[in-house]
DNA sequence: GAGCCGTGGGC
DNA sequence: TGCCCAAGGCT
């Protein structure tokens, strides 16, 4: 759940995570859906899948996590980073897990001027260097967490307190006065736009059709509701309509959603019809979901922002909530 | 190596 | 508002 996600937003998915699959067995047993919904709004969903993937193999070698970097990196979900920090962490090895703060850490120490991710191996390097010393090695895990805690705090990204770092007499950044712009990284790719169009169906009981994403891919294996695809070029009323799983309905265009992913922004437009019944042919491949089970489903925060709109559409009256949780539960 | 893969918070 | 970043892995 930590990979490449802040600790702030893991603690709640991770609690309830595991009082839903408190060992590697129950997790392992448990069904795709189930898992895939406990893990919906954190993103990154390969890491879910992943995750299950690795819980199903582990129990196939009979319930117990390798002991070694070579076991641990060749589960599902686990690289170079992963396996060290489990090493470490969990079974002492002297590895060193380097991550977004250990390479900050290492690059203002050693005044690395290099970008990222060139870099890399010379970091890597430093920090091999740094738990091959006697009083590292006899304390991996702690080592690994120094190193994490101090990235995390005095080492910050933007304000460094080189004040308050008990490495500052030895950090070559800070004797050079570079520590805060360290490390440098090579420019990002611009972040193109793409549009789409999607529809929020539901019937007199409140039903609202679903569709499941393929299983690999972007959102692979969520839910949501049917769209166009998402194309460059925005998407005219008539275009989008003509896409809709009905197109005999009185379509209300409820409002547009905005959604930032890693390589692209996506605007969308959200058109709402109820009818009394929803005629099989426009179910096709997806579900009806009745509305107090839409909480249960794989959705990610995309397509809550989606459904919101449609819900707040169906709740006329009720009062406004100012999250699209709120509107789901 | 480089692109793909989410989301929310900080500044 | 827009950009940056976060205990990365896979293809």
């Amino acid at each position: 759940m930590l990979q490449q996600t802040t600790v702030t937003a893991v603690i709640p998915y991770y609690e309830r995570f595991l009082s839903l699959f408190p060992t590697v067995r129950t997790l392992a047993a448990a069904p795709d859906d189930k898992v895939m919904a406990a893990w919906a709004g954190l993103g990154y969903y390969a890491r879910a899948r992943n995750l299950l993937a690795c819980a199903r193999r582990v129990v196939e070698l009979g319930g117990e996590f390798p002991a070694d970097l070579d076991g641990l990196r060749a589960l599902p979900g686990i690289g170079d980073y992963t396996a060290a920090a489990v090493g470490a962490i969990a079974f002492g090895l002297p590895a060193v897990p380097v991550d977004g703060n250990v390479d900050r850490v290492m690059s203002r120490v050693w005044a690395i001027e290099t970008p990222l991710p060139q870099s890399k191996p010379l970091i890597r390097e430093r920090a091999a260097a740094l738990m091959a010393q006697t009083e590292a090695r006899d304390a991996p895990s702690d080592t690994a967490q120094a190193l994490f805690d101090l990235g995390a705090t005095l080492c910050s990204t933007t304000s460094p307190a080189c004040g308050l770092c008990p490495w500052a007499p030895e950090c070559e950044g800070h004797r050079k006065g570079i520590a805060a712009s360290l490390p440098r990284k090579a420019p990002k790719a611009v972040r193109p736009r793409r549009h789409g169009a999607h529809f929020h169906l539901s019937d007199a009981e409140g039903h609202v059709l679903l569709r499941r994403r393929p299983a690999k891919g972007l959102l692979g294996g969520m839910a949501e509701i049917p769209g166009t695809a998402w194309r460059a070029e925005a998407w005219s009323r008539q275009d989008a309509l003509a896409q809709a799983p009905v197109t005999q309905a009185h379509w209300v265009k409820l409002g547009s959603v905005r959604h930032v992913f890693t390589h692209f922004e996506l605007l969308l437009d959200v058109y709402g019809a109820s009818l009394v019944t929803i005629p099989e042919g426009a179910i096709g491949q997806g579900f009806l979901c009745p509305a107090g089970d839409l909480h249960a489903q794989a959705l990610p925060s995309l397509m809550a922002k989606c459904l919101a709109l449609g819900q707040k559409t169906l709740k006329q009256g009720s009062p406004a909530a100012d999250h699209p949780a709120d509107l789901l539960v």
